[in-house]
DNA sequence: TTAGTTATTGCAAAAACTTGCAATAAGGAG
DNA sequence: CTCCTTATTGCAAGTTTTTGCAATAACTAA
């Protein structure tokens, strides 16, 4: 709970309340160390929360999503996957073995102004996942 | 139907078949010019097959992604979406109006090379989907 | 501290997606 | 053309994700 007023100020300043279920996910996924599948943090959350549903589950986590704290990933399966936000990276994933690395933003950021420039769009930040093929697992 | 055969030969010689379920879901796509989402498609391919169930729409459109006739991408929802395998290219969403454009790979290939050396992993092909903001909704 | 406003939750039901298994039918062999 | 093998489908039931709405409770202000 060290963390936990932190965030909450930072909700309360945007009109938005801390309340136990948003607590009780927060703290499960800052503990986590990496990203969750939903219906594992709501697995997690009830052991603190045991109140807790999924419908609330699933609306927190967009909710902490549009407020930044937490970041979603695409699990390699079309699915979503979350974690605390952080340091910015991505993912490689193997296709096939399902191992997965993080990869730094630094190696995107070029590409990201590229896309800017291009595109006219701004503000691009994605978390992105790659698929290929990992070392162990390249045959040729 | 004049490209059927072409995908059926394509299967056929990697010990698959082609059903009438692959056709009118290939057909739909082939058609439809952009991706859709699987119910979309489910709807769609009941047009031309009335007995198609969903099971199978969504058994077929992994695999026509497992042989490369189909590409998946993200929609900024977090699922799954598709289209036609044909020019690779890349999505940007704008998250505030939902508008999309397409990107060309080109603009990614540098990178990709990037990544490749940088992670070890070889043969990485995803299909990005990047959130921005798009220039009309731009703000400041 | 209390009362009021309204963001947030839980419930219940629907929609979307997945899985296992028996029945079917595509394509090759004779 | 017919039979056989087995890839593929449909069915039925499960799990996951979404939605609407009434009840609750966080925060603000007095």
């Amino acid at each position: 709970m060290s963390c936990g007023s932190e965030y909450a100020s930072q909700l309360r300043s945007r009109g938005f309340r801390m309340t136990p279920q948003r607590m009780a996910i927060l703290h499960v996924l800052h503990h986590a160390g990496t990203h969750l599948s939903p219906g594992e943090i709501y697995r997690r959350a009830r052991r603190e929360l045991p109140g807790i549903t999924e419908p609330t589950v699933y609306r927190t986590l967009e909710f902490l999503v549009e407020n930044s704290l937490v970041q979603p990933s695409h699990s390699g399966n079309g699915h979503f996957t979350y974690q605390i936000a952080g340091r910015d990276h991505h993912h490689i994933i193997c296709r096939a073995c399902g191992n997965e690395i993080e990869v730094d933003h630094s190696l995107l950021e070029n590409l990201y102004q590229i896309l800017e420039k291009a595109s006219g769009f701004r503000n691009i930040n994605s978390h992105l996942t790659f698929l290929g093929v990992c070392p162990s697992c390249g045959t040729s």
